[in-house]
DNA sequence: TTGCGTGCAAAGGTTTTGCATGGCA
DNA sequence: TGCCATGCAAAACCTTTGCACGCAA
């Protein structure tokens, strides 16, 4: 599966234990380089790109791209959910901003229609659903 | 529909007429910027932003993010998917661009299962599907 | 010991902002 | 005439890259 060494740094071992302790949350670059410093462990911002990068690759990190400028988003994915597959939607209010996380039958059954349907493999992780949310709609 | 101004400037109207003449193509602010000053308009690179994200929120130019580091996409919309009045959706092929536009019964469904089970008003006109097209699949 | 990982600084590129000027209504 | 749009320059921002040093194997 990968030819690419990978050591088991010290670094490496702090990041991805901090990523555990929030699984399914959207953490950025910036995120985790505060957590860090601010547990008293140093660790470049670099470091935490190349790492992510990494991650993303090996599968146990999604990487999404919500917004044109916005930082890239990560979100450690539970081993429980490799096996599941499990399919998580984003939705972007255009009025406050706020991002919505959302795993549902429903959605998920979207994939397979535009699949069976459409012939079209969806990929979640670069779709967002833009729209107003429901505080913003009832104020 | 919009309380803002919108004077017809020069600007737009060439902005707007070189849009309309490549429909369904990604273009980005660089291509608008050089393709204008070859045809000896000059144009700034600020207005363009700034005008393209006002077409986006008219209705009138999708705006794409295919990845981080790359510029965004803009693609002029033709009147007939104007008129189908947001049960238009588009689904943009990550391998070879191409973008398909779909009308479907089961995707306007999606519109009312998240406003009913989410409370989330979905915006089609800034929601692309991003994924992988049959003939990309296939190939 | 080997060479990979780290981290600082700097570069790279896109997009936004400040402000004076010019043009539409 | 009154604003809005424009455009230049500069700022802001995220991300990548170069390179020397340190650490895992």
């Amino acid at each position: 599966m990968e030819g690419k060494p990978n050591y088991k740094t010290k670094q490496r071992t702090q990041l991805l234990d901090y990523m555990k302790t929030v699984p399914g949350q959207h953490i950025t670059v910036n995120d985790v380089c505060d957590y860090l410093h601010r547990q008293g462990v140093s660790i470049g911002q670099t470091t935490v790109y190349r790492q992510m990068e990494r991650m993303v690759d090996e599968g146990i990190v999604n990487k999404y791209l919500i917004d044109a400028n916005s930082p890239a988003c990560f979100e450690y994915v539970p081993e429980s959910d490799h096996r599941t597959e499990g399919v998580c939607f984003h939705c972007k209010c255009e009025k406050c901003g706020k991002l919505i996380h959302m795993t549902c039958e429903a959605l998920s059954g979207i994939r397979e229609h535009l699949m069976e349907d459409h012939g079209f493999l969806l990929d979640p992780r670069r779709t967002v659903f833009y729209g107003v949310c429901e505080a913003c709609r009832t104020a």
